[in-house]
DNA sequence: AAACTGACTAATA
DNA sequence: CTATTAGCCAGTT
């Protein structure tokens, strides 16, 4: 762990409950455009009682990235919908709706 | 230091 | 809508 992704998580923070953001999202608000992939990166090194709500990261499709921990995307799931957001039958999260900064 | 890897994105077909 | 390609850049090996 560097601590580099502490600008990650800070931004991961504060994702507001019931909403959800993308990976370049969070990427761009944290002041690095294009570090997508280093957002998934630091989501992958966080531990299980973390501050992070790490489960409102979705990929810019609305889904839960498929690369995560295998069986990891349920509990995200789960997390989500716990907090109000519905996932549609593709399991998939209609950004116009829960997106973070998107239209209600 | 060089090569590899990766919870991604956007563009094109 | 899905599939493929290329670009992205930092962390690991």
């Amino acid at each position: 762990m560097t601590g580099s992704y502490a600008r990650i998580y800070a931004v991961v923070r504060k994702v507001p409950r019931g909403k959800v953001a993308t990976y370049g999202q969070i990427a761009r608000l944290s002041g690095r455009p294009g570090h997508a992939r280093q957002v998934g990166y630091a989501m992958y090194g966080l531990p299980a009682g973390t501050n992070v709500p790490w489960q409102r990261i979705v990929n810019a499709k609305g889904e839960i990235s498929r690369r995560s921990r295998g069986g990891g995307e349920l509990t995200q799931r789960i997390l989500l919908e716990r907090e109000g957001v519905r996932f549609n039958a593709r399991g998939r999260i209609d950004l116009g709706r829960y997106g973070w900064g998107r239209a209600t």
